[in-house]
RNA sequence: GGGCGAGUAGCUCAGUUGGUUAGAGCGCCUGCCUUACACGCAGGAUGUCGGGGGUUCGAGUCCCUCCUCGCUCACCA
């Protein structure tokens, strides 16, 4: 391949489409991103397993940002893990998303005028699973496209048989443990989702509300004796069974035993005491309303009350099974807030309502809708949480797992410290249906793992529960069922249980990492991960957070058809500080990916620069070269890359716990990606791009030639090699390219991708390394002096400064140019030497060598060591007469104190000064 | 109401265990198409580190307090 070639394959304009278009088609095809169980050490391999799981986006929509960021993160780690030669899996998976999917369906079913009703359960799941086959496509084409380098052949859905077996198992399981139960109790209902909900998805929400104040008459009273009561919710009051007073509450304890009637129903309800009511609250009398309050359920079943129910599922006023009738006509029917406002005017007429003071109070939402929650009193299947949290509660404590950011854990642990029964049963169709069925006949309650088609005792026929899980009961499984479980031998399950990271949003820490934490102790009896990254949201610049709906979501895919998908990875993953929201603004995509594209594009012209100028024969290796070979800058990139390697590792690891466990030094560290981003892009923009490639265009020239050609051919090689391994978790793409290319030595063993190239490894840092370093700090110093000079005075770029200073055609430039130098090392470097190419920087070495690097003056060094030395003996010699002087009592008895306290910050001064030259002279001059 | 987090350059954010002159990117100003790159190069300006108090030789960093924003949990009707 022909030079001339090459740089057709690298166009002078970098384009991320075409660059990044068919590399990950030959990722996939070479099968690099497929783990092996053989491999897993746990199987009997050579390599230590390193497993991620994807939290698996809803199938409801395309990716937005969040799923963006959650995957190049993902990713990050993984590729990372892949180059340090883990056997790396990352599980690619999709959520069937219960009610948000079912939602998205029917709303598409009302668009058409028709309800799910009249499909019927089959056809509507019939209908949901060709949308979701649709969407779930686009996503997994999605991750694709932003290179996330999943295993495809272990691509899990959580609806699929193979999980939903698991989730079946695991029921039955819990059932057989006796942990999941029937409960009749109050719950969370969503009116218009027409589904009860668990307590996370019922989320808090402040509202200014009423506190209305209601009369209600005592009964067998006479005259008009009422008991006021506080509610901010009177429409439920039909449902009252009692008033409750606080049993040591003297106002009302005379009407201990005595009922009250309940205004518009007119129904007399008893007045009793429960330790429930605070006196100090309102009236300091509650209504009881057992079937819509949760509360008044535990209060009524205390009491053994009644529990009328007093609305339909879609929150309409009517009245349910009980015998009374405590709706009246004109009120049935009503929406439930429609009735709220009928019924306060009924009162005020009345004259029943006392008063009304705004009030602000907790509402509850539906996750899905965002529709007012409905108390309500139902049966469903509930999950016995407090056993399965006690080693969740464990694992974190004693360190098995670690909770990134650390301050996590304590709301970790608070939640499973107050946790409550899982309501897993949902009143929809779109989901794993509830593996129970029921014998009409004999009444028997069948728990299976597989379909029941007749009762096991009368043979009668038997009916399955109507309702479906709950869509978190299976994604909980996640880590075990995407392995195989209940397979508990099998060769998956073996060789990558337990897996290693989870990396997800703190919105489904409950939801999700603490119920996958609490499945995997009870089924595999091991904790699922040792690490949870819990990462920021991503929020426009009013740091709203981003969604679709709110109209203010920026699309992946345009970013990635627009920048690149290394860009929007580059862009997520330095702006990804601990625990940090990313902000990106959604109306100047420029603004925010930019910075991403213009750091793919400088690493692309690195490579021509390279391309070009080393050219396509391989160079030779770095390991060959001798110290003598090399020049200063050499030693100084040489010294950077290792140091950057260094940074590098300190930022993303340890990768795992040293023993089991996490130890206190260890567990807060690593994954700090946007401190690992910013020490890759220093190496590669502040370091090898603006200074060390600088300085091997005199020394790679065609004209140059020789030995210290080949040499900084083979140092520029190597140190860009170093930085496309640092950089490929983040930027695969690019990277991936160029290195392809690179004319790396025909020694090297090779792989076929960077993909799958090794991590590069650190050595201990050298003296020799802090030398060249300091060395080299000294002569970037000197070009940044004289370029401050040629800046000041406006010197244009093909003219010699040093020409115009020698010909004094500008005193004061000439004084400038001095004192900078003069700063510099007072006088330990002038001006001059050999006759500069225009507009380059020629630093000479002590040692004779020089470092040329363009726009610059000219600065010598040669001649200064002399200098220097001389400066310091002078000083030494100085020195040491203060010193006797200032240690001769006859000095310091005799002279003014002011006079010796001054001589003495004197040879403070002088101390530090020599100190300074010493230094000077060392990394100048060699010793 | 409880708990947690944040407030550092115009914007988005870094600032490890308190230690020379508080950093980066973007933006801004000046000059440059210097044969890898104008998606660039060189140079430059900009901070009462939310307010107040304290500890210390020394505080962006530790303590107290107040203010302003978030997030999260909560059965006070």
């Amino acid at each position: 391949m022909t030079t001339t070639q090459q740089l057709h394959e690298l166009p002078a304009q970098y384009d991320a489409g075409q660059t990044e278009r068919g590399i990950y088609e030959r990722w996939v095809e070479a099968g690099i991103f497929s783990a092996d169980e053989k491999r897993s050490r746990r199987n009997g391999g050579d390599r230590e397993p390193f497993v991620i799981v994807m939290p698996p986006p809803n199938v409801t929509s395309v990716l937005h940002m969040g799923h963006g960021l959650n995957n190049s993160v993902q990713d990050v780690v993984i590729r990372w893990r892949r180059m340090r030669g883990d056997e790396a899996l990352w599980i690619p998976g999709l959520d069937h998303a219960g009610i948000a999917t079912q939602n998205i369906i029917e709303k598409q079913l009302a668009a058409e005028g028709k309800s799910r009703d009249d499909l019927g359960r089959e056809a509507f799941v019939v209908r949901t699973t060709e949308f979701v086959e649709r969407t779930g496509g686009e996503i997994l084409q999605q991750l694709r496209s932003i290179g996330a380098s999943c295993d495809w052949n272990r691509t899990a859905y959580t609806l699929s048989p193979t999980l939903s077996r698991a989730v079946r198992e695991a029921f039955v399981q819990l059932h057989e443990r006796g942990l999941i139960y029937r409960g009749h109790r109050v719950i969370h209902w969503c009116p218009r989702c027409l589904t009860s909900l668990s307590d996370e998805e019922a989320q808090h929400g402040e509202e200014q509300g009423q506190l209305y104040h209601i009369a209600y008459r005592l009964a067998d009273s006479r005259g008009d004796e009422t008991l006021a009561v506080a509610t901010t919710r009177p429409e439920t009051m039909l449902g009252d069974v009692a008033l409750a007073v606080h049993p040591d509450d003297s106002r009302y304890r005379h009407l201990l035993g005595k009922s009250a009637i309940l205004p518009i129903s007119n129904i007399r309800i008893p007045i009793i005491a429960d330790e429930y009511v605070d006196p100090a609250f309102g009236t300091g009398v509650v209504k009881i309303t057992p079937a819509h309050d949760a509360n008044d359920f535990e209060v009524g079943t205390r009491h053994k009350l009644p529990t009328p129910v007093i609305m339909t599922p879609e929150g309409t006023m009517a009245n349910g099974a009980d015998a009374e009738v405590r709706v009246p006509p004109d009120l049935a029917g009503l929406d439930r807030f429609e009735a709220r406002r009928r019924i306060v005017e009924l009162l005020k007429r009345s004259g029943q309502l006392v008063r009304a003071e705004p009030h602000q109070h907790g509402v509850r939402h539906c996750y899905r809708c965002d529709t007012v929650v409905e108390p309500r009193l139902s049966d469903q299947w509930f999950v016995r949480m407090e056993p399965l949290a006690k080693p969740a509660l464990k694992a974190v404590r004693d360190g098995t797992i670690r909770i990134l950011p650390e301050r996590w854990e304590a709301v970790y642990v608070d939640w499973l410290e107050n946790i409550r029964d899982w309501n897993i049963s949902r009143q929809l169709w779109w989901g794993h249906r509830v593996p129970v069925w029921y014998c009409d006949s004999c009444g028997k309650q069948i728990v299976s793992r597989t379909d029941v088609s007749a009762c096991d005792s009368c043979g009668g026929p038997v009916r399955q529960d109507e309702d479906v899980l709950d869509t978190w009961f299976s994604s909980w499984l996640f880590p075990i069922s995407t392995l195989g479980w209940p397979d508990k031998s099998g060769a998956a399950l073996v060789a990558f249980y337990p897996t290693d990271d989870l990396i997800t949003a703190p919105e489904i820490l409950f939801f999700w990492v603490s119920r996958m934490i609490m499945a995997g102790y009870a089924f595999m009896d091991a904790a699922p991960f040792h690490t949870v990254y819990l990462h920021g949201t991503v929020r426009d610049t009013d740091h709203v957070k981003m969604s679709k709906s709110l109209g203010n979501g920026i699309d992946p895919l345009d970013v990635v058809n627009n920048y690149g998908a290394d860009a929007l990875r580059y862009t997520v993953i330095a702006g990804m500080g601990m625990g940090a929201d990313l902000i990106l603004d959604h109306r100047d995509l420029e603004r925010s990916f930019a910075p991403g594209r213009n750091f793919a594009t400088k690493l692309w012209n690195i490579g021509r620069f390279l391309l070009t100028n080393v050219g396509s024969a391989p160079v030779r290796s770095v390991h060959e070269l001798t110290d003598k070979d090399l020049s200063l800058p050499d030693r100084w990139i040489l010294g950077r890359l290792n140091s950057t390697i260094r940074e590098c590792d300190l930022a993303l690891g340890p990768a795992r716990p040293g023993k089991g466990k996490w130890r206190a030094e260890e567990r807060y560290s690593g994954l700090r990606l946007s401190e690992y981003a910013e020490a890759a892009r220093r190496l590669v923009w502040n370091d090898i791009a603006d200074w060390y490639l600088e300085t091997t265009k005199g020394r790679i020239a065609p004209a140059a030639g020789g030995v210290d050609s080949e040499v900084a051919r083979a140092v520029l090689t190597h140190a860009f090699d170093t930085a496309l391994r640092l950089l490929h978790p983040i930027m695969p793409f690019i990277t991936e390219t160029l290195w392809q290319r690179l004319p790396t030595p025909i020694a090297a063993e090779r792989a076929e991708f960077l993909a799958i190239a090794e991590w590069p490894v650190a050595h201990p840092a050298s003296t020799e390394e802090e030398r060249a370093t300091a060395q080299f700090d000294i002569v970037r110093e000197a070009v940044t002096a004289l370029r401050q000079v040629r800046s000041d005075y406006a010197i244009p770029p093909g003219k010699s400064i040093d020409a115009i200073i020698r010909a004094r055609e500008n005193e004061s430039l000439f004084q400038a140019h001095d004192q900078l130098i003069g700063r510099l090392a007072r006088a330990s470097i002038r001006v001059g030497g050999k006759a500069p190419a225009a507009g380059a920087a020629h630093v000479l070495l002590a040692d004779g060598s020089e470092v040329i690097i363009p726009l610059g003056g000219v600065v010598d060094l040669t001649k200064e060591c002399g200098r220097l030395r001389t400066e310091l003996e002078q000083l030494e010699i100085q020195l040491h007469s203060l010193s006797k002087r200032l240690r001769n009592e006859g000095f310091t008895g005799r002279a003014p104190a002011s006079v010796v306290e001054a001589e003495r910050r004197k040879e403070e001064d002088w101390l530090k000064r020599r100190e300074h030259l010493t230094d000077k002279v060392k990394a100048l001059c060699g010793g």
